[in-house]
DNA sequence: CCATCTATTGACAAAATGCATATAGAGGAA
DNA sequence: TTCCTCTATATGCATTTTGTCAATAGATGG
């Protein structure tokens, strides 16, 4: 079974890489401020921050995961308790990713500030143009 | 004399990729839509965009303005005028490009919104741990 | 037994980025 | 003249990031 989920190829843009790993780190590290959870549970919640599962490769996820336990922002521990198949590694959220996370919003923040002047400029042309 | 312009490494945070790529190309399409204009001209202007011209190294937009002069989004040619210092190859948007402008707008229009539910996320976070 | 769903990991290729360097015309100082 | 600086573009190489695919493995149902 592949990494994509569902078992057809989909209907998702390939290759387009620009910008993929802007939000989901963030997006990720705010999932699990909320709420310890492990990979596969995350890659289906991430569909509330407007990303598209489908489009998403589970393996991305795992790593950004690991990634982010390798610097230090999470912690995480196989599940203890008797769930129904493969064992799970639960992700917490430790002091330095609460840090983190505060500065990555700040960053967001003037990304956004950045789109907003981008759209005013282009409305002006638009404008102009009548 | 190295691509980045003033002489001495500069106070540049090293190191961050992530993203970097998502506003660059619309900003440096938008501002070809404003009015044609070649690459060095552009990094300074960039600056009007939220973009700090320290962190900024001249070869990643001369590259990215060739790919997409490649992908057919812009025109160049070199300038015929007599002006001071080597020639310069001139930028123009063409029909192609617009219509790319405007697919990369309304996809920025969706990042806004996804960082505008991280941020409303977040903040419900800290109102809680009150 | 076999297929399927859940769950994680690793290998490999492709793309994007950072940095250093090459090239070159023009202007000013020594 | 020679040297240095500013303007202007391009290229090569290494590193980082991303995308795709395959491997592994427990549980469940037919």
């Amino acid at each position: 079974m592949p990494g994509r989920r569902g078992g057809d190829p989909g209907p998702c843009r390939k290759r387009r890489r620009r910008g993929t790993g802007l939000l989901l780190r963030p997006g990720l590290l705010l999932m699990l401020a909320e709420d310890g959870s492990h990979g596969y549970e995350l890659i289906e919640q991430l569909e509330t921050l407007g990303f598209d599962p489908e489009c998403l490769d589970s393996s991305i996820i795992y790593r950004n995961l690991r990634d982010m336990e390798e610097q230090g922002l999470v912690d995480s521990h196989w599940d203890e308790e008797d769930t129904k198949g493969p064992k799970r590694r639960v992700y917490q959220i430790n002091e330095t990713g609460w840090d983190q996370l505060g500065i990555w919003l700040d960053n967001l923040a003037q990304v956004q500030q950045q789109i907003a002047d981008l759209k005013e400029r282009y409305q002006q042309l638009n404008a102009v143009k009548d």
